[in-house]
DNA sequence: CAGATGTATCGATGGATGTCAATATGTAGA
DNA sequence: TCTACATATTGACATCCATCGATACATCTG
C-alpha cells in the first residue's frame, strides 16, 4: 500500500456487495437475458415455460431452472393459472433490471 | 407452445444477449464490485493493485486477475506511471456500470 | 379414475470461475 | 548492473453452473 490514491478500507460492506452480486449473477447469462426479453416483449407481458423452450432451443428442465433463478432473485414473479405458470417481470424488480432491459431492447 | 402469450421467436439476437451477458458477468462478483467501489470512491478516482489487496483481503495475483477481467470488459481503464498501474472507471464504460455503482453507493 | 399436458425436481456431467503459490516481467534507484 | 518493489502470468485446485435425461408433481379432461 504505497500508492497515495486515498482508497478507503471500507468503501462497501462485503455483505452488501454479495447481495448486489447475487442479482447480477442472475442476470449474467445470455439465455436468461433472452428469456427476459421474450417475456417483456410479449403481447401480454407474460410467458410460460412451454413458450420459451422453442425460441431458446433449450430443454424444458433447463428453462424451468432459469425461471427459478430469476424468481429467487426477485426479477420475475410467477402465477399459476391452470396447467400453465405465467411469468412476468416483477413489479419490484431490482433497479438494474430496467437498465439491462433497455440496453437489450435498444440493441447497443 | 400452447399458451397464447404472443412471445416472438426472435425478441433478442443471441449474439447481442451474449455480449450484454459478458459485461454483467464481469460485474457479478462481490470482490469486483468492492474493487469498483474502492476505485470510484478514492480521492483521486484511481487505485493500484497494491492499494486493494489489503482492504479486500485477497492476494496480489487474485486482484490482478480481477482487474484484467474488468479491463477486458471495458469497465475500467489502466495507466502505468512508474512502478504503479493506476486503474479508474473507464470513460466509455457500459451503461449498466453507472446504475450498479449508484446502487452500491446508496446501499440499497 | 385414467390419460394427457405443463411444470418442477433429481442426478450426472462437462465446462467455467475464483483463488493462491510460484514465477516471470517491468520499473526505479543505488 | 544489481536490488527492491509493483504488477502480470502460469499452473493447480476446488467449487460453482448450465445443461440434459429421467422422473415426480400438478392440473385439466374424458
Amino acid at each position: 500500500m504505497q500508492c497515495d490514491c486515498g482508497a478507503s478500507v471500507e468503501a462497501v460492506d462485503a455483505a452488501h456487495a454479495e447481495h448486489v452480486a447475487k442479482t447480477l449473477k442472475a442476470l449474467a447469462d445470455p439465455n436468461r437475458l433472452r428469456i427476459l426479453a421474450l417475456v417483456s416483449s410479449s403481447e401480454s407481458g407474460e410467458a410460460c415455460v412451454c413458450d420459451l423452450t422453442g425460441p431458446l432451443g433449450l430443454s424444458q428442465p433447463t428453462v424451468s431452472h432459469h425461471m427459478r433463478i430469476l424468481r429467487e432473485a426477485g426479477i420475475v414473479e410467477s402465477d399459476r393459472r391452470g396447467k400453465w405458470v405465467h411469468f412476468r417481470i416483477a413489479a419490484e424488480a431490482p433497479a438494474e433490471v430496467g437498465a439491462v432491459l433497455d440496453r437489450l431492447a435498444v440493441g447497443v
